[in-house]
DNA sequence: CCTACCGATCGGTAGG
DNA sequence: CCTACCGATCGGTAGG
């Protein structure tokens, strides 16, 4: 079932207004792409599929974006973003006295909830990042560089805690647990364990007794 | 620098007296695409691209192979072979009294010296793989589940020895700890921190105490 | 936003 | 193993 795609609304008030809320052409070509990213890679989203789901023509991308580079690189961009607020949000949503423990498992949760079923723009910056042009890549060394330093921080009330033996590397602490995260869309299906037991089970998996 | 290949030797004998082994045609074939679809991808790794690395013409791959796929299947097949080779060696390479904690030590090391440095099939099948075409990926899922198999077995070794919180599941054990191997590939850099310490690292932040 | 097109490149084949 | 080619498809553009 297609439709045509919407104009885009000419205000902010327009938007807010319309019932069912009418995306604007550009995020819906986003939208498209991000899902194409995710589950076909780089090479296979091209640009006459992400105008066909939106029920444009291949060349009408093209009066929205410059390039398919253009859209990939915001696609990829927004993915860390969103990540990075989930996780950031997650944590500031616990009370003040939450243990370093419960924290761990609130941003692993909230990682692999945005990864895994919140965000195709998460799932396709995850991914499809390792084959991406490297023009690509460059554009979110700062969005990426910026959610590391958050974990950064998070293993570091950990070692603080004492939850951790000081003897490991702070950065294999963190590199283990990105990567297992990161990993985690290669064989996660929603009917199997839920992402709640994952969380639990991975944050107590580095913690140690008690 | 290019040099026409090497035209198939006729026997074993011929080969084994090579002075300097040249390798066959296929062999060079599946190593140029093992390093393609490692460092580039599925996509990106084209029947011209592996014929120009061996110094053919693109058309004359078809002598050697039926299709890229097939060229694919053998190349991520093999990588999943060699990687269980190299652990199943190194675990039978310790002593009979090894620890557990020695054993998982030295499986890791296994895995991460196959995937970073020693075989570019063994990278291929593991970054590659998420994008391959389903029938190339259905090709090897009994390699695949024999792999998981000798991770299951070790890491049941390790509750039997009373390493492991007895509350986390084996299953989420083993998805942490591969999730992470695997990704090693998109971060690990020879110059940074070795492998050895990487795999004493990840081996002590799952077992507890001691 | 569409039609119609560009040059480049893809996997694969015929025939030698 | 090469030359020469096939139909299909790619990212992108002109002109409306």
């Amino acid at each position: 079932m297609k439709r045509k795609i919407a104009s885009a609304p000419t205000s902010a008030a327009t938007a807010a207004t319309a019932a069912p809320v009418e995306l604007g052409a550009r995020r819906q070509i986003l939208n498209a792409a991000a899902k194409l990213l995710r589950h076909r890679g780089y090479e296979a989203t091209t640009t006459r599929a992400i105008a066909t789901a939106v029920g444009i023509k291949g060349g009408s991308i093209y009066h929205h974006f410059p390039s398919k580079d253009a859209i990939v690189g915001e696609v990829v961009n927004e993915g860390v973003r969103v990540v990075y607020d989930a996780v950031e949000k997650a944590l500031s949503a616990l009370p003040a006295k939450a243990t370093p423990r419960r924290r761990l498992e609130a941003a692993i949760k909230a990682h692999l909830l945005s990864s895994l079923e919140h965000s195709n723009y998460t799932s396709a910056s995850i991914r499809a990042f390792a084959f991406l042009p490297d023009s690509v890549r460059r554009d979110c060394r700062i969005e990426r560089r910026r959610y590391e330093v958050l974990w950064e921080k998070l293993v570091s009330e950990l070692y603080k805690a004492g939850l951790i033996d000081p003897e490991i590397s702070p950065d294999s602490i963190r590199l283990l647990l990105l990567g297992a995260l990161n990993w985690a869309g290669e064989w996660y299906r929603p009917d199997r364990m839920g992402i709640d037991d994952i969380s639990r089970d991975f944050a107590a998996s580095i913690l140690r007794g008690k």
